[in-house]
DNA sequence: TAAATAAGTTACCGTTCGGTCAAATAAAAT
DNA sequence: ATTTTATTTGACCGAACGGTAACTTATTTA
């Protein structure tokens, strides 16, 4: 029933992420779409609708690996000080080694947003929702757990936001300590 | 010498600082500029050579008036706590009155860098240096100034991108109340 | 083996993109 | 009044944009 798939969901959608992380929406084009992934439109459409449905499927996969490592990494230290350290530290840690500065998909997503903008604002909101309850969670101990986890929030963000415009790591691990010791 | 020009600068600069704050420079066209600006884009060419000095200009024109005006709130409180209080109030004021989402021209333009991106990355930079600079001199009377300026710089970029990417007015509140107790 | 279904391929759609050129127009300086 | 300088206007450029339709090819059912 039908001719097999040459290429994989999975990875052509690793690829669009990539893509996007590093660009943005607008910044994307189709065509960059097809040369990252080496599939034809055609195939991209087919798979994923339009640009807005390859964006929400990029969004979404990164929550479900980088987001998802997020929690693995702070649910490894019952120390919440250490639990954000590691968390800070990993997010660092391509800046420092490879220059590496996309950021945070999630945080540059939520940048990205021009006002009024169809389901990719709402998926932003609800994404970045479930990462202050991940945050939450890594502080449940605390009876100022849910404080806390705003301020770290924004803490996380101001700090990725930064890695992306250029800070050097030098910076930016005084960043994540002075984070950590208001903690 | 010559015809008097019907525009003023200043006040065209000013709609296009507010076109590329609301979208970013991919997500701004020309003729959206043609349109805020009310001029034609010949105008605007002539005026600012390219796509690229228009948003420099943009970008230069934020930093002049929205981030001395930062200065200028910070200077007006002794007290770094009540500064720093000050400063996310007035981040804070617009979304819960008029609902508007801006966020900082700045913080958007550190998200948006696609990686080597021309002229532009420099000047965010040296931006958010002059903006750290900032920081620190309304922290200037305590040792740990410096530290203290990057955690607050971090918190004030979280607090922003967070607000433009939809965070309700009772969060922003609270993580605005969490940064200034950390300090 | 034939029908059905899905994937690959190619060309193409109208629109918008950033940017330019030249003519027309207006006002200041000589 | 004429020259000079600047502004405005509108047409135009090739390229890239997001998206689509049609045709070919391959594979799995019946």
């Amino acid at each position: 029933m039908g001719r097999k798939k040459l290429y994989e969901r999975s990875e052509a959608l690793k690829a669009i992420k990539l893509c996007f992380w590093k660009s943005g929406f607008e910044g994307t084009s189709i065509q960059d779409l097809e040369r990252c992934t080496g599939l034809p439109k055609q195939t991209l459409y087919r798979e994923f609708s339009d640009k807005e449905g390859m964006y929400l499927a990029a969004l979404a996969d990164y929550e479900q690996t980088e987001i998802r490592e997020s929690a693995r990494i702070l649910s490894q230290h019952d120390d919440p000080k250490e639990a954000f350290a590691a968390l800070f530290a990993a997010a660092i840690a391509p800046v420092d080694t490879d220059n590496e500065r996309r950021g945070c998909f999630l945080c540059n997503a939520a940048a990205d947003m021009t006002g009024i903008e169809s389901a990719i604002a709402t998926r932003v909101e609800e994404a970045i929702d479930r990462l202050i309850s991940v945050f939450e969670q890594s502080l449940s101990k605390r009876q100022s757990a849910k404080d806390d986890a705003c301020m770290m929030l924004a803490g996380y963000v101001g700090l990725r936001v930064l890695s992306r415009g250029g800070m050097g790591s030098r910076g930016l691990n005084q960043v994540a300590n002075q984070l950590v010791a208001a903690l």
